[in-house]
DNA sequence: AACTATTTATAAGA
DNA sequence: TTCTTATAAATAGTT
């Protein structure tokens, strides 16, 4: 015994990241599952909708949701200006352009088309009467 | 003074939804903000990406994510199969179905074209050489 | 919002 | 790793 206290207990740490690697894995697994748990908590108590989602320093993936992860997570990107919905309108757009565009090429073809049309008809007159003459 | 102690403390409470309105809206205040300070803590001692989304009992929105909230949803989403992918790649099927469709529609309108100004073409050397007999 | 008795969480050591 | 322990933080009810 080189002290008469058998632990110093719970020390203050630094608000920084953790220098030793086995200590921060030890603390990362107490604490994400103390989280996890809190928030299952807030969620009975209080019937809060929650979403957590945790990438591990290792790449893990750990999470929880209240009802429903994917259900938050949807409620939360139709709230927040979201990146999906600007490409989905930045699509729509172009597709919507498209088609105008298209469309008015139509429309000019079409007039053409009636144009030629008419002169069609006139010439299809036209040779009626020159055959009717010749012959 | 009704009784000797200020105060009874914490006491365990049953792990349900409170039926104590303003008390709910207490608890979930303070413990609302230490699981984010938790969150907090969490990816600064452990350098771990994570999102967190809470929406209280009255639709109020908070969130937290480290080192971005949206970065560590899409990470998340890009693991587990996403509804939001599958609507972006059903417009732009829409959109490819769309183009497809009107540049059958062109071409067959230019084919047409085509017999028409043959016909034109045609018809036109007709008045030519009517012109040139009748006059 | 502040206080307080009690419960939990925490970090380090064994 | 898990267990212990002294200490710090969180908690629920009260004031």
């Amino acid at each position: 015994m080189s002290s008469g206290r058998k632990s110093q207990g719970s020390q203050k740490i630094k608000m920084k990241k953790m220098s030793n690697e086995s200590n921060l894995q030890v603390t990362f697994s107490r604490r994400r599952s103390r989280i996890f748990k809190k928030a299952s908590e807030l969620s009975t108590l209080c019937d809060a909708q929650i979403a957590l989602v945790v990438f591990s320093p290792s790449e893990k993936l750990f999470s929880f949701g209240h009802p429903n992860i994917d259900t938050v997570i949807d409620r939360y990107l139709s709230r927040v200006p979201p990146q999906n919905q600007d490409i989905i309108e930045f699509i729509e757009a172009r597709r919507k352009a498209n088609v105008c565009e298209i469309n008015t090429q139509l429309t000019q073809i079409n007039n053409t088309l009636d144009i030629e049309k008419k002169l069609g008809d006139e010439l299809s007159h036209l040779r009626k009467e020159f055959e009717a003459q010749f012959w």
